[in-house]
DNA sequence: CTTGAGTGGTACGATATCGTACTATGAATA
DNA sequence: TATTCATAGTACGATATCGTACCACTCAAG
């Protein structure tokens, strides 16, 4: 049967997922060049994976950051040659993120250079077991943004 | 039987957990009052979890950030009066932090002011569900924990 | 059209994070 | 004891995050 939650177990979650965002975090950096950090590798991701020509509020909507936040990011990257912006044809206000081929060469090799990482790990955490928590962590982070009332700034 | 792990799982895994962090913070700190945020209230958790009299660096290994984060976030809860500073008698170079009256109060204020969320979210989430994850994320944590070589800066 | 509310982007300022460098103390070794 | 190395804390500077304010543009109501 279902207990009582205990509050102390739902307060260690969190408390592991911080550390574990944070320390995977760390590792991501690691192998990122220079001047760039975890939210210019997230930006380059997504926009291979929903495709170019996203716009610049809805990638902030996407990853939970102020919209003020992402200026920055992608100012970054642009400045670095890994993204372009372009004026939005529909929406005379808004623009539009274009990776360029240093763009997505870098998202490449950073990616090439974290495989060796995550070998290393297979070996000493069932893959299984991490799939196994997905949709559980997705539950979680849905609820979340669901929650997530009033505050809807971004 | 096991599979070659899908490195676009993994991927995920992270990202989930990266969203939740950044939604759980920000969950928390809209229950903190004025100046403080997220790693002050880690601060007095764990300073009533282990117990007071604790020493910066510990801390700030404990936590897996530079000592000098820990210096700040630890001048910013003595300046309001809810830790203070002494000398290690035990050694010269460090000092001890304690928990004051005010610390603890405010602490146990945040936590009553979370319950009524908590109780929302075991509404929609099953917490043997979380509480299963749990094992799982505590080796995560630790793989990372032990992998992280050499950079160990802290 | 004109007007007024809403929205996307950015400038700006406050604060957080974190790396480097420095000081003071402790510990080990000769 | 004197010398050398290691460690705890902090000052400082660079950059990140994010809230507020503002401007330009959109859209709907009239």
């Amino acid at each position: 049967m279902t207990h009582k939650p205990d509050p102390r177990t739902l307060f260690q979650v969190f408390k592991e997922i911080g550390i574990i965002e944070q320390l995977s975090r760390a590792r991501l950096e690691a192998r990122l060049p220079d001047g760039l950090i975890a939210p210019h590798f997230a930006v380059l991701s997504h926009l291979i994976n929903r495709g170019d020509g996203a716009v610049p509020i809805d990638m902030a909507r996407a990853f939970q950051v102020p919209k003020t936040s992402m200026t920055h990011t992608l100012k970054g990257l642009a400045a670095k040659g890994h993204v372009e912006l372009r004026a939005n044809p529909q929406d005379g206000r808004s623009k539009t993120v274009w990776l360029t081929d240093k763009g997505r060469a870098l998202r490449e090799e950073v990616i090439q250079a974290l495989a060796p990482g995550f070998g290393d790990m297979m070996q000493h955490i069932d893959p299984d077991e991490l799939a196994q928590m997905l949709p559980t962590l997705i539950k979680l982070r849905s609820y979340l943004d669901a929650a997530r009332n009033g505050e809807g700034k971004t």
